[in-house]
DNA sequence: CTACGTGCAAACGGTTTGCACTAGA
DNA sequence: TCTAGTGCAAACCGTTTGCACGTAG
């Protein structure tokens, strides 16, 4: 249900020291239903009924309490967002060059194995301690065919 | 040598009814010493002599050639510019979340032969035509430990 | 009661654009 | 010569911030 999520990110707001407000459980409840990056054009007219500088604030928030994590792509202007990773499940993203628009892609195994091999290659050589990655796919979507 | 590099530049911007003038071929070179996606601060002041407005035109019009290409972070402001990946080699980003540097990294065999069974898999099932991918390891540099 | 959140409007800053001038082919 | 490029300064627009008020705990 829903309300794990909610109460995974009550609980890292708290660590925040942030409040868990109505205005930013909407804006919670937007990423979760789109499920893919939203702009924050949409969240402005979700209908959270929040100004917009209240949308910005609260999503600056979001993002360093780890609950939110803020996306920005060349050909676009402004910021999208989607709930962290670990709140959701890791994925991938298709990127279409036309529309701009952007879906979620479940990652393959043998690629996500391959990651994981270069990743300790680099931690084995110090050269660098990944985090995380991001794949994403650019070109053309079904829609803009 | 270089020179090979700007014979396809002037190629590129030929066809885009452009000119390879001095300013647009000192941007290059400084790209092309980089061997980094560079911002445009570093950009304006690498001793082109361009004015801002003429750096930004130009990476436009660079961009628009298809001989550079224009990345964004999440953490950074403003953008980075490297030159497209025909014109050096296929490579990937190490993204460091403390400093904000990109570093190139050469690709792995397996992750490429990965992403091309997947990128196949998606025109089969005709849901994405994919041109290029993109991937990114985010983490902490050898730097910022 | 006190600190945090909100709305409004103004400020910010990276990027773009209008215009008059210069220069490459 | 004639189109494209350049510098300067102003405009743009997504984002941030100051301030007074509202609200959760």
């Amino acid at each position: 249900m829903g309300s794990q999520l909610h109460r995974t990110v009550e609980q890292r707001l708290r660590r925040a020291r942030s409040r868990y407000t109505r205005g930013r459980r909407q804006l919670v409840d937007l990423l979760a239903d789109a499920g893919r990056p939203v702009t924050i054009g949409e969240l402005l007219d979700g209908g959270s009924g929040l100004s917009q500088s209240s949308v910005y604030r609260n999503l600056q928030v979001l993002e360093q309490a780890g609950a939110v994590r803020r996306l920005v792509t060349a050909t676009d202007p402004g910021a999208r967002f989607e709930l962290a990773e670990d709140l959701t499940s890791h994925h991938h993203h298709l990127i279409c060059n036309v529309c701009g628009g952007i879906e979620d892609l479940q990652p393959s195994a043998p690629i996500e194995r391959a990651v994981a091999r270069l990743t300790s290659e680099l931690a084995a050589a110090d050269r660098f301690a990944t985090e995380h990655h991001r794949l994403d796919l650019v070109g053309t979507c079904a829609d803009c065919r």
